[in-house]
DNA sequence: TGGTTACTGTACTCCAGGTTCAGTTTTCGG
DNA sequence: CCGAAAACTGAACCTGGAGTACAGTAACCA
């Protein structure tokens, strides 16, 4: 796993995620990538086959790290308490403070770059960054689904867009904050996401 | 106004517009917009300096025509209705409708596209794109005071946070919705704000 | 120690893209 | 209908990036 040939493989994908999400797809080319990480053309082609194989290695990567990081807090939330609706409150607020804790703007979502470039990715790309937000939408949607069964909400909705608001909330935030600058937009609208859900579902 | 230069040029907008928001800024190359345009490489000179020249002209414009919109139905509302709740919920339910006509998905926003390419563009394009974040801030939370004056919500929040959740709505229904490819789902979004918003002041 | 893994370095092709400009056509006011 | 200003054309220029090919080399590890 850690064999010098997988570190080189992630050092690779890190830089390249770190500009993408800085500078988009095509505007990050090859070249930058290895002068940052100090290997040669050569050395970039033994470990993918050209840009759309990162390209799909990258969404793949960051699928995993996805669902790894949300259902960690979920599992956070479920040791702490007991009750569905405290448990999804209690997970959109340690989503908050971790938003929080970063010291510079959000680095930006893969999702949004591929699908904002979406003409310059190829299909299998597109698919597994779809796929992606469909990890979300069920991840989301399993924990209001036990909400929704215990608690009748004081609005007729349905837990699908609810889940896809979550998602809404951390893309859209993520792009007003980056736009006009303000690190703490992104943890402000993920509360009043929050909000939402308690005047549904709160006595 | 509509000389013959003014038409060319607003032409080579709409089919910049329209690509970069299909492909990213950097990945529409002058190239493609004259070939669709039908003219030459020298034509596009004589319009704009350059790509940066471009850029600028075209989120000056769209921020116009986005006030313009947003205004518009806002002047819309007031003359259907006094109460300012009542005005913004409709404003929503307005804005949700033209979102609904839409018969692909959503073109996309300038602001995303410039956001996620931020190092593509330069000073002066940052700077119009946060204007532009900023005027909708303004109109909505003009609205949204109007309604907070009348009305006591039920949790704590301010009016600024909820004008720009409502900008985030919009920029993150419009990624998830083209990332699943579901034309309906940033209609969807834009009503659950409006739920909030009814939960947080309705009585 | 030797084979596999992980590269380096060079050299090359091909093409796309941004930019410039001298010259040509079109438009339109007088 | 003339002439200047506006609106282009077309070709050339240069850079840079994607991708290829491959021979040689160094590091790792069984």
């Amino acid at each position: 796993m850690s064999t010098k040939g997988n570190m080189t493989r992630n050092k690779l994908m890190d830089i390249a995620e770190r500009r993408i999400l800085q500078k988009g797809f095509s505007a990050t080319s090859i070249e930058d990538i290895i002068t940052e990480a100090g290997i040669s053309k050569g050395g970039f082609f033994y470990h993918f086959e050209g840009k759309d194989d990162l390209a799909y290695a990258l969404m793949q990567r960051y699928r995993e790290q996805d669902a790894f990081l949300f259902s960690g807090l979920f599992r956070r939330a479920e040791e702490l308490l007991d009750d569905p609706l405290q448990q999804m409150l209690l997970f959109i607020k340690l989503l908050a403070e971790m938003m929080d804790q970063l010291e510079d703007l959000h680095p930006g979502c893969l999702v949004a770059s591929f699908t904002y470039e979406s003409h310059e990715v190829n299909d299998q790309v597109k698919a597994i960054t779809a796929d992606s937000v469909m990890d979300w939408r069920q991840l989301f949607s399993d924990q209001l689904n036990k909400v929704h069964q215990h608690y009748p909400p004081k609005l007729d909705v349905n837990t699908t867009d609810l889940a896809d608001l979550l998602s809404t909330v951390i893309e859209g935030g993520i792009v007003v904050s980056r736009a006009i600058g303000d690190k703490k937009l992104l943890v402000r609208q993920l509360l009043e996401y929050r909000n939402y859900i308690r005047l549904l579902y709160e006595a």
